[in-house]
DNA sequence: AGTGTACGTATACGGCGTAAATATACGCCA
DNA sequence: TGGCGTATATTTACGCCGTATACGTACACT
């Protein structure tokens, strides 16, 4: 078997002449490693959701016994805490590439009434903000995993990308000259807004795809219909989603309140009106 | 003909002779029954986690095989959904036995900055989302439910008490005179607001609770200084928490942006000032 | 060529959800 | 009073799960 193409995609391995290394021939293709195991595993949830997840499957997929996974996470939880990871690190990819310009900021904001010219820092809220969505969006099987693993796991043992994208929320929020608890309060609103509406935006409404009909695609046969008449009559519009100008439209409200609410109580000297 | 009390709750546990033992004495005490499945799982959810939660486990603690249970949840997803479903129902209790007069919500709302006389749906809107509030905050571990299960499971096979929620806020917004896309776009704020401003309040933040030092209780040592300061920083007045005052004050800045974001768009006749 | 080490495998164990068959005791009517 | 249908709970069994432990195996380096 031929030893060329010992290029094992990534592996740190020196340029240099390297005498073939082929413990890769186990595996599939090439040696594990903690990207290809996180990628194998985004891949498989999003295919065919959480609970097709199991150790043994993920081997199989990757050619390999499920003990050997155990070699780069240290459990099934630590696997799921990289898949939040992995999450995490798409949406940083979204962000220094991402389509959000400031004028198209901009223009969004001046659609849904905001004030006419946000700071930067504010744009750029809305930039991480629609950058979650769409991440989310793009793996609606794993965003369970982000409400999940926030409540199970210490702030002090989440993944470093989840802690670096929070330290930018925050650098943007103290940037803005918010004191200490200004941007604390600011940044729970922020972060509990978009989980929160992008979770309703993933709800499952529908309870029969194939079916023709609107109203059986939706199940409504099964409420009782006197007991939930204007439910009933609202799924249709309740299924639709809201989009991210919805989660624009709701950030913008919840920022200038809970910055005016802090206001109020001590004038603060550094703010969007100069 | 009943020879004494055939449908005795629990059993009455005479001194007397008793030969014949009723079905009642299988389980530790009398029959199972829906609701004493139910309770019991909440508990042990409440005492001891989600992961607690096994057929084999709460049949235990109620006496009885696993399999029992399968008698009154047709499998452990809808045993979840019953736990779903027992949250709802604690928090309609809430709300007509709830504390949530009128007057303390205008006071709070006076407090909070919103308009001076809220229309009485407002109030009520209020009213449930601090009830929702407190039930979440009294059983948190099954909070994750809440998400999890309502990206599962499809609007129509919600539980019957999930689906009397929705109905009673869509019910306010309807009487409040919004139209279907208003009252759809209020009701996923409103319901997106709650359920993320819960999840952040109930995020894990403490590392290791017995330390006394509170820089090693949030398990600061963990995360790398230079690459968050701010974190590390803010990491303990992050870890307070916002309270029900924060969900009113959020929800208050939807409520009002949401309406009058409609509202610029077509004009609108029945709103709260009369 | 030999050796230490990083990597993957083999095997095993206890617990899980649950299908199917079976046992038990009640309410009811003779 | 006795017997029966039915609701209820148990028994047994199967295949999957996470993972502890022990073991091979092939590389990199001397």
């Amino acid at each position: 078997m031929a030893k060329d193409q010992p290029k094992a995609r990534e592996m740190d391995e020196g340029p240099g002449a390297r005498p073939a290394r082929r413990a890769s021939d186990r595996g599939h293709y090439g040696r594990l490693s903690r990207e290809r195991v996180l990628a194998s595993a985004l891949e498989l949830v999003d295919h065919e959701g959480l609970s097709a997840l199991s150790m043994r499957r993920l081997g199989a997929e990757l050619g390999v016994e499920a003990m050997a996974l155990y070699r780069y996470a240290a459990s099934k939880d630590a696997l799921l805490d990289g898949l939040v990871e992995a999450l995490y690190l798409e949406l940083e990819e979204h962000l220094v590439a991402g389509p959000g310009t400031i004028a198209a900021e901009a223009e969004a904001q001046a659609r849904t009434g905001a004030q006419a010219h946000a700071p930067a820092w504010r744009a750029e809220l809305h930039r991480i903000a629609r950058a979650t969505y769409e991440v989310c969006l793009a793996h609606p099987q794993v965003m369970p995993l982000l409400s999940t693993r926030m409540l199970a796991v210490p702030l002090a043992r989440r993944p470093l990308a989840v802690l670096r994208h929070h330290e930018r929320v925050l650098a943007l929020l103290q940037g803005a000259g918010l004191d200490k608890a200004r941007s604390a309060a600011v940044f729970r609103a922020f972060t509990g807004w978009v989980l929160g509406y992008v979770s309703v935006e993933l709800q499952a409404m529908v309870d029969n795809p194939d079916e023709p009909d609107p109203a059986f695609r939706l199940g409504l046969h099964r409420m009782p219909p006197q007991e939930l008449p204007r439910l009933r009559e609202a799924a249709g519009t309740l299924a639709e989603q809201g989009g991210s100008e919805g989660l624009t439209v709701g950030l913008d409200a919840l920022l200038d309140r809970f910055i005016r609410a802090e206001e109020q109580r001590e004038p603060l000297q550094n703010q969007d009106r100069p």
